[in-house]
DNA sequence: CGCCCCAATGTATGCGCTTACAATCGCTCT
DNA sequence: AGAGCGATTGTAAGCGCATACATTGGGGCG
């Protein structure tokens, strides 16, 4: 790792000038083959790799996209690590669980939710001649990080919630910027969302029909959350259509974690199961099962159930939860097809794709035979 | 999006010189507060925000740090998918999937595995003041995109077998290189790994003290499976250590994939079921359980199961399957730390971290009571 | 054999920012 | 009031690469 070669040594070694080398790597085609030869060998010889930065300064432009999302994990609070300190290497190569909860290291579903998202978008970003950056949002006063990453990129990937309006609208300024799976809002951003309402509706429809008569419960998300306030709007809906006040709904409120699901499950088994329980997600819908079933109560025998992401512990849960997946992995795609089209036509309209959902009826919905 | 801002338009709307607004953004106690007001208002006012390319050019580094992955699942031949094609307005927002499959959409194992190690490594890079910047291996004759990342990062983290040797070596000549996960080869990277064999040499000794006279049997990973290799060469210990000969052993050889633990499954059917089915991975272990349940071979009581990785699918099986779980986050976490330690000492000796990984003994290698 | 034109290569400039070094400024001290 | 100094600010030189424009070298054709 002496020092590292530029194209000035390179064009040195081989004779020719920058001008040359540059060529050779950029325009093959404008360069003698023979010449090309020489230059080749000599960017292998020296182990050259052309610098990013000087590039990116050269041609106004740098081939990355950026995809900046909030940090759901609390993840500042993560253990300390540090692998450098002494000591390190006397550690055992294993340790033992014995009575090993089946709990044990699930992550926060957002970030599955997210992992997924990723790969969309970075599949996608190959497929267009880009390479990804990666930011995610943190208790950071400053605003540093999003900063950070908008100079460094051509265009911003930026999940809905994740940045605050003032900021997005000052980095919008600069480079293109694609809002992903937040309400459309009157901005000019472009957009990547999905049906939440009416996939919820549908969704809430079909259990209704599967459901005997009896109370409709409903565990919405956090206040706050945008998913949480269409799934709700939904379902409201649908309970609406199916002559059923919604006053009559019991709404019961959680915060989209598995224990709050069970929490609020034991609380509508002291004050009577429903036939219904409509829940704003997975987790909330899989740690109510939990519940019910620790209580004797039969899903989907005496309570019909319903989540909704579509995360793969719904399917693996028993029963198999019914709920609706997210098309996640086209949900970063399509973000990245956006901002490649901005980027390419920087004053074209601004654009909302909407994504279709998946309803996946499954055993904790339907009557049973 | 007008004209993106440099230094030198919020210097000449400050009535300052370029150098006093760089300092501004750079070391803000060397400004007079009154002279920093006038800058920061500037560039509040016109939307600047500095050009990573022309920043990292000058400073000679770039503050980002790059992740590089193999890209295992196919991922190029991913549907198509064209949200700026015309008539994409007029899709249904949602569908509906009667008798939905239960592993509708599940990933790749080991893309689980990988986007545990992305959060970790973004987690401490954020910690240590980094950005990151992620690829993924395709079919790239030219590896190009890896290039193409070492050409805009400071250091390069790179899963074992993600990068041929000789290209690894070109770009180790330009940045520091840490190899994830991979055998500790006698080269000159820094290492993450964790400890396979004696891992898999105690799960072994934990199942067949658990199991009952009767044949074992073990499910290898692909040929050219590094983790694969250490994971039997554990495993063969402790057969031989419990006095048994290897030979006498069932060895069946899948792709981590569950359906090939399922298809193993049935050939043991077939055979005679042994007493004890240790897989190289938790995917091709719930497939095995899956086919042994479907054929009625009870699981632990008929067969002692047992399979690695730690995927939360594990802990969510009927029964819940005994596992080795690697400690992904921290595998990222400590990549990013070897790297940073790097860029400020680069003549250090190469080093190697090897992190514990945690058995988890459950339900499937379990003398029922 | 000389001229014109195109292909191949070299020259020179600028991308936007950091920073060593120079030039000022504002005070303190005598 | 003048000198001396540290605090501020300005000046200018790159960082490594792409590329417009200039220059050179041949080949085809008259």
């Amino acid at each position: 790792m002496s020092k590292k070669a530029t194209v000035y040594d390179v064009a040195d070694r081989a004779g020719v000038s920058i001008a040359t080398v540059s060529r050779v790597l950029r325009q093959p085609d404008a360069v003698r083959p023979a010449t090309r030869e020489r230059v080749l060998d000599s960017v292998t010889a020296l182990g050259y790799v052309p610098s990013g930065s000087a590039r990116g300064l050269a041609e106004r432009r740098t081939g990355v996209l950026g995809l900046y999302f909030p940090g759901f994990d609390a993840s500042e609070d993560a253990p300390v690590l540090d692998v450098l300190a002494d000591g390190q290497a006397e550690a055992p190569p294993f340790t033992v669980e014995k009575t090993a909860p089946s709990d044990a290291g699930a992550p926060h579903p957002t970030m599955l939710f997210l992992d997924e998202v990723l790969r969309g978008a970075e599949l996608e970003a190959w497929k267009q001649g880009f390479v990804l950056m990666i930011g995610v949002g943190r208790d950071d006063p400053t605003r540093e990080t999003v900063r950070d990453i908008a100079g460094r990129v051509d265009g911003l990937m930026v999940l809905a919630q994740s940045v605050p309006d003032d900021v997005l609208a000052r980095l919008a300024q600069r480079i293109p910027v694609v809002v992903l799976s937040g309400p459309a809002r009157g901005d000019s951003y472009d957009h990547v969302t999905v049906s939440n309402a009416e996939a919820m509706t549908e969704l809430t429809r079909l259990v209704l029909a599967e459901a005997d008569a009896g109370e409709i419960a409903f565990i919405g998300g956090p206040e706050d959350s945008p998913d949480g306030a269409q799934r709700w709007d939904g379902f409201a809906a649908a309970v609406t259509e199916a002559g059923v006040a919604i006053d009559d709904v019991i709404v019961l409120r959680g915060d989209f974690t598995r224990a709050s699901g069970h929490a609020a499950a034991e609380q509508l088994i002291d004050r009577g199961v429903p036939s219904v329980l409509v829940a704003a997600n997975d987790q909330m819908a899989l740690g109510a099962i939990e519940a019910f079933s620790s209580a004797g109560v039969r899903v989907p025998d005496d309570v019909r159930v319903t989540g909704f992401d579509g995360l793969e512990a719904a399917a693996l849960s028993r029963p198999t939860l019914t709920t609706v997946r997210q098309p996640m992995i086209d949900l970063g795609r399509a973000a990245v097809q956006l901002l490649a089209r901005r980027l390419e036509q920087p004053d074209a309209d601004p654009m909302t794709v909407r994504l279709p959902l998946q309803i996946l009826v499954r055993e904790s919905s339907q009557r049973p035979a």
